[in-house]
DNA sequence: ATGACCTAACTTTTAGGA
């Protein structure tokens, strides 16, 4: 079972590169952040025409999330718990078969920017962090295949930073940020690309500014963090890079991982 | 050269992104 995870900055300008992709990767699951539009205004109708399932939580303008499955999801859930007034749409989860008949939970999540840092954004960020934790924490206890996938707006290391000096008190590097990063991995979830990958200076994302591109300077922001019953069936994590080459890209490239499901 | 982007929206400027 192959599962993507793609910032796509905005589905509706994104489209075509969207059909595409599906077209030549072929994802069993593709988790999208940055929508950026109503579930009901999601271009469901071109998806379907290539034989995918969609599930999307969304809201005007900023955010949204989704999953894309050749499977039909089954037991959704939308939001994290204890989300109180909050109402970004920031997280969708669900079930999806196997072609042997495994199960595999998946999660499409978009944490929180949290720039500036030491602003209410900051502590947003954090906050919805420790839910993260505290759902994590829940999911382990069922003992099952599953991945919590999308863009955390966390360089876990300064080697999957371009700058890490420069980028050193931004939200995204902040030690309050990685160590809850590193909170998700103590209870035991693994990223799904340093089990295949030591190389530094590998990225998901390049800002539009600066050329960041054409000269390869990145940042590591997009994550698959792999349950243990997924790490044991993991066969491999690969960073797309394909799709930000493309006129009119997202700043966002997909990340991919394979289970033998 | 201290610049350089992109998207959505009660759009002709602003907020948010990272």
């Amino acid at each position: 079972m192959k599962i993507a995870t793609w910032n796509v900055n905005s589905v509706k300008v994104r489209l075509p590169h969207l059909l595409d992709y599906l077209k030549s990767a072929q994802p069993d699951v593709l988790c999208l952040q940055e929508i950026k539009c109503p579930a009901a205004d999601f271009p469901q109708l071109e998806i379907a025409a290539l034989g995918y399932h969609v599930e999307a939580l969304g809201q005007r303008a900023y955010n949204g999330v989704a999953l894309i499955s050749k499977q039909p999801p089954l037991e959704i859930v939308r939001g994290l718990p204890e989300a109180g007034d909050d109402d970004q749409a920031r997280y969708i989860e669900a079930s999806f078969g196997g072609g042997d008949g495994g199960e595999v939970r998946v999660a499409s999540l978009y944490l929180p920017n949290g720039n500036p840092s030491g602003t209410d954004k900051f502590t947003y960020k954090l906050a919805w962090m420790e839910r993260l934790i505290a759902h994590a924490r829940g999911l382990l206890q069922l003992e099952i295949p599953f991945v919590l996938a999308g863009d955390y707006n966390i360089c876990p290391a300064d080697e999957d930073v371009y700058d890490p000096v420069a980028w050193r008190d931004d939200a995204l590097c902040r030690i309050e940020a990685r160590a809850r990063f590193r909170a998700l991995t103590y209870l035991g979830l693994t990223d799904a690309y340093r089990v295949f990958h030591r190389e530094p200076h590998r990225y998901t994302f390049w800002d539009y500014q600066a050329g960041r591109w054409n000269r390869d300077e990145g940042l590591r922001i997009d994550h698959l963090l792999l349950s243990p019953q997924a790490v044991d069936r993991v066969t491999g994590c690969e960073i797309d890079k394909a799709p930000r080459g493309k006129d009119r890209a997202s700043d966002h490239t997909p990340i991919w991982c394979e289970l033998a499901v």
